[in-house]
DNA sequence: TCTGGGGTCCTAAAGCCT
DNA sequence: TCTGAGGCTTTAGGACCC
C-alpha cells in the first residue's frame, strides 16, 4: 500500500556489508488483497480488488490488477474501467487486524523492539538478536519465510543503518522480496532517487520543489538549506535536507504514545437535513468514546470535521475544561461547533470527530463542569456508556447504541438553544 | 475520475500573559 | 498607565502517510 518510488533502481545490488545495518523495516505485499486471496484460492492469478461502497475507493489491489494501473486511494470507479474484468472484494477489516496481530507476534519473537507503523509495516532493531539469529539478512529471510508458511501471505523487508531508508529499501524490495542498503552505500542510494521518494514529499511538495528546478534527491541535497526552508517550510525544508544525506536519527520506538482518537464518515449521499448530520455525530462520537475507554485514556480537545459536497474541509475544535471519556459530552460539544459552521447552504459528504489532548485516565479529573459535577449527571452517563462497553464486548458492536441517534437528535435540554422535547435520562437503546 | 478512514505533523493567525 | 516585545496556547487548515 505504499506509494513506491519510479527510479530504476530495482534490483540492483548496493552491497552485501550489513556492518551498523540494524534497521528491519517489513512491509507486507498488497496486504488486504493478499490476505483475502489466502483464504480463497481460487482468486489467485486473477486481478483483485479490496474496496467498494456506493463512494469507495480501492484499498488495496493484487499485483494482476496493479498491472492494469489500479492504485490504493483510487476511486473505485477509475479502478473499474482500467481493470473491468477484476474481481471486487468488500474490506473485512476485523480480520485484516487479525492477521496483522499474528504479522507482529512473528516479528516480536525475532526482538522486543518492534515499532508497528501500521497495520501492514513495522520497523525492527535487530542489533541485540544478532548473537541469538546471526546477521540481518539472514533474520529477514526467516521473518519472510515464517510469514509465508502460517499466514500465506508475502511481506518484503528492507535493511539498513536507519529507518528512513530501511522503509524505502522495502519498497524496492517490493514484492516478495529483500534488499540491503549498506551504509557505505546509503548516499548513492539515496541520490539516485526522485524527490517523491522522500519521507513527507506528497503531490503538492513535489510541485513546489519543481518550482525550484528540484526533481531528484541529489538536487535536493546539494542545495543550501535556507533555500529549501523558503520553498516548503522551516521544518520540512531541514528534514528533507536531512533525509537527502541520509541523516536519520530516529530510534525504532516500541512504545509509541497516540495523539488522538477520531473517527469520521462519509454519507452514500450527501446530506442536507442537519438532524441527519447530528445522527451520525453522536453515534461517531460514541465510537470515539468507546475507544478512549478501552484504552483508558481521556480527550481535552473535541475537533469536528465536516465536508461539504462541493469536498470543502472544515475543521472546528473546542478545548474542554477537563478532559472526558464520556460519548454524550463529546456529541454535545460537536454539535455546538457544527452550529457554528457556516456550510453555504451546501449538503453534507463527510463528518467526524476526533478527540485530541490525550492521557491516561487513571489520576485524571473526569468531571465536565462544576454544575454537573454536583449533581453527579456526568458520573453517571459514564458509567452508563461504560455498560453499554459491557454488552458490546458480550453481543457484539450492533447490541447497544445510544438512542438520540434516532429518537431526538436535537433535543438535549436546550444546550444548543434548539427546541424540541428534552430527555436527560440515558437515552440508551437496546436493538 | 471524483476522490475512505485512520492517523501525524506543521504553519500561521490571534489572543493572552508577562 | 500605556506600549511593545516575546512566548505560549488555541484554533483552523493543509499536507502527508498507510
Amino acid at each position: 500500500m505504499s506509494r513506491g518510488p519510479c527510479a530504476d533502481v530495482r534490483g540492483r545490488a548496493w552491497g552485501d556489508d550489513d556492518e551498523g545495518c540494524n534497521v528491519l523495516h517489513v512491509d507486507m505485499d498488497a496486504f488486504f488483497a493478499l490476505v483475502e486471496l489466502a483464504r480463497r484460492p481460487e482468486l489467485r492469478g486473477r486481478p483483485v480488488i479490496v474496496g467498494g461502497g456506493e463512494r469507495g475507493v480501492v484499498l488495496s489491489a493484487t499485483y494482476e490488477a496493479r498491472a492494469y494501473g489500479v492504485r490504493s486511494a483510487m476511486p473505485m470507479g477509475a479502478a473499474l474501467r482500467l481493470c473491468p474484468q477484476a474481481v471486487v472484494v468488500r474490506p473485512e477489516h476485523g480480520l485484516y487486524h487479525e492477521v496483522s496481530r499474528e504479522v507482529m507476534t512473528i516479528l516480536r519473537d525475532v526482538t522486543s523492539l518492534v515499532e508497528q507503523l501500521s497495520v501492514d509495516e513495522a520497523f525492527l532493531d535487530v542489533r541485540g538478536a544478532r548473537r541469538r539469529l546471526g546477521p540481518p539478512v539472514g533474520i529477514a529471510e526467516a521473518v519472510r519465510e515464517r510469514v509465508a508458511r502460517t499466514l500465506g501471505i508475502t511481506c518484503s523487508v528492507g535493511i539498513a543503518s536507519t529507518k528512513f531508508v530501511a522503509k524505502l529499501a522495502s519498497v524496492h524490495a517490493k514484492p516478495d522480496g529483500l534488499l540491503l542498503v549498506p551504509r557505505e552505500a546509503t548516499i548513492p542510494f539515496l541520490r539516485s532517487l526522485p524527490v517523491g521518494a522522500l519521507w513527507g514529499v506528497g503531490e503538492r511538495t513535489e510541485e513546489r520543489l519543481a518550482r525550484f528546478g528540484l526533481t531528484t534527491v541529489a538536487q535536493l541535497a546539494d542545495t543550501d538549506v535556507q533555500v529549501l526552508q523558503g520553498a516548503v517550510g522551516r521544518a520540512a525544508g531541514a528534514r528533507l535536507h536531512d533525509l537527502a544525506w541520509g541523516r536519520d536519527p530516529r530510534p525504532v520506538e516500541p512504545t509509541r504514545v497516540e495523539r488522538s482518537v477520531g473517527a469520521e464518515s462519509t454519507f452514500d449521499h450527501d446530506r442536507s437535513d442537519l438532524a441527519e448530520v447530528e445522527a451520525r455525530l453522536l453515534r461517531l462520537a460514541d465510537q470515539v468514546a468507546g475507544r478512549l475507554r478501552g484504552q483508558r485514556q481521556l480527550g481535552r480537545v473535541v475537533s469536528l470535521k465536516v465536508r461539504t459536497s462541493d469536498f470543502r474541509t472544515l475543521s472546528r475544535s473546542r478545548t474542554l475544561e477537563a478532559p472526558t471519556d464520556v460519548g454524550r459530552e463529546i456529541y454535545l460539544v460537536a454539535r455546538e461547533l457544527l452550529a457554528g459552521v457556516d456550510l453555504r447552504g451546501l449538503p453534507v459528504r463527510l463528518v467526524g470527530v476526533r478527540l485530541e489532548g490525550l492521557l491516561a485516565r487513571d489520576g485524571a479529573p473526569v468531571q465536565a463542569t462544576l454544575e454537573e459535577a454536583a449533581d453527579g449527571t456526568v458520573a453517571r452517563r459514564r458509567d452508563a456508556e461504560a455498560a453499554m462497553d459491557l454488552v458490546r464486548r458480550r453481543f457484539g458492536s450492533a447490541a447497544i447504541g445510544p438512542g438520540a441517534a434516532w429518537l431526538a437528535p436535537r433535543a438535549e435540554n436546550g444546550v444548543v438553544g434548539t427546541s424540541g422535547t428534552t430527555s436527560s435520562r440515558g437515552d440508551l437503546s437496546l436493538r
